[in-house]
DNA sequence: GAATATTTATATGCATACATATAATATCTA
DNA sequence: TAGATATTATATGTATGCATATAAATATTC
């Protein structure tokens, strides 16, 4: 990993996914390869990587964008990836071990703690803590990937996570009834209660994405 | 798509479809270059975009290799495919349109034909088709995108299908089935049944699968 | 003769130079 | 002045050259 292409990849990730890099942005690859000290070569093979991934688009001649989704392929991506978080809970009650269980009830403890102290911040936190838990649990590699991704390429749509303050202590009963199913077994009671539970969050996915669809300013740099 | 690395893309993705490439040969820049007539530039941009695709990977100043899967690798690509079939019948269920219906319907029709012709190969371009309208009907991108992308990365390890041949009458009755519940508007019935279908192909797997964790000659060019 | 050290070869990683297509600006004409 | 054409500018796409790290082959020593 000491390559520099591979340090630009994180990096213009890290950016987009804080949101220094919005959705339509341009990155001009003549101005990357000068902030970052470096030539164009290893900024095109960055760039050419991002594209694969979904981070990126390249309209023909015209360079880099950060990639803009519509309303309709963020809802797309959030079917997808809250099937996949279906999949991991009947994995993960097939196949828990005792550790990963103690995984699972480390975030949920967290998000209670989160609810309770009504601490919208810290409960996206021990949220992503329990999802990850369970996702670990199932065993599936390419279902992290998969879930990690998607994540990835959702995120800099997400607003702020006070929106759903009210929501707390209701999404902590629905996880602690998904990690029961699993602890007892029931692998596709607890699908089925994970799917619910994503997509009561997916119900309000219009109020929580923000700058969908408008145009952006083309900036490659940053000074 | 008049790029030099696009069209580079789009020959070694075929190549490796095809089984001209095979799971860790080894594909050296110059001779790939030489061997198209071109600079290394496009067949590095080339690589990186099939290493983000998963169909390469690159160990550290070794250069790139047609990507090995391991069993559980393999699997594991099965798995999450069979939760996206699922899904893909759940909301054909729900959003079923008369064309998609009727795409279906051909699917299954060309599936019924090849078993009863006895012929595996028909068999196995009409599964593709059955399964291919299901998808469409989902009417969900993302669906399409990432069952593509497993199927493209599972291909090579698999084998001539008249393996399976006994099995296409039993096929066509579960593909049957799962129409009837699309069309019922059943949507988790649909699910279930799909994924049941893909496990038992999943079962049988470890016998369809070929040249699974074995080194390979290291070949850049083909003459 | 075997194991280690040194040298040589080769392929990747990065930088630079050149070619070309698109877009913006300017100029010319009606 | 408005429109169209020509010119210039800029950013992408490609080719080439150089540096370096890994691996192979040879040499050296015990």
């Amino acid at each position: 990993m000491t390559r520099v292409a591979d340090q630009l990849i994180q990096t213009l990730k890290s950016e987009i996914h804080s949101g220094v890099l919005k959705p339509g942005d341009q990155l001009e690859e003549a101005a990357l390869a000068h902030r970052f000290g470096v030539s164009r070569t290893p900024v095109r093979e960055a760039v050419r990587s991002l594209v694969e991934s979904g981070l990126l688009e390249t309209r023909s001649r015209k360079g880099a964008f950060v990639r803009t989704l519509s309303a309709k392929e963020i809802m797309d991506l959030f079917e997808v990836a809250s099937e996949l978080e279906g999949l991991a809970c009947r994995l993960a009650a097939d196949r828990l071990t005792e550790d990963a269980m103690q995984q699972i009830r480390a975030g949920l403890d967290a998000c209670r703690t989160a609810a309770e102290a009504n601490d919208a911040h810290a409960y996206a936190s021990a949220n992503l803590q329990f999802h990850a838990a369970i996702q670990r649990a199932s065993g599936n590699e390419r279902l992290l990937e998969q879930l990690s991704d998607i994540e990835t390429r959702i995120n800099p749509y997400r607003s702020m996570p006070y929106k759903m303050r009210n929501r707390l202590p209701q999404s902590v009963l629905e996880h602690r009834d998904i990690m029961n199913a699993i602890l007892e077994g029931d692998g596709a009671r607890a699908a089925d209660l994970m799917r619910s539970h994503m997509m009561l969050q997916g119900k309000r996915l219009p109020m929580v994405l923000q700058n969908v669809p408008q145009e952006r300013a083309a900036i490659g740099r940053i000074d």
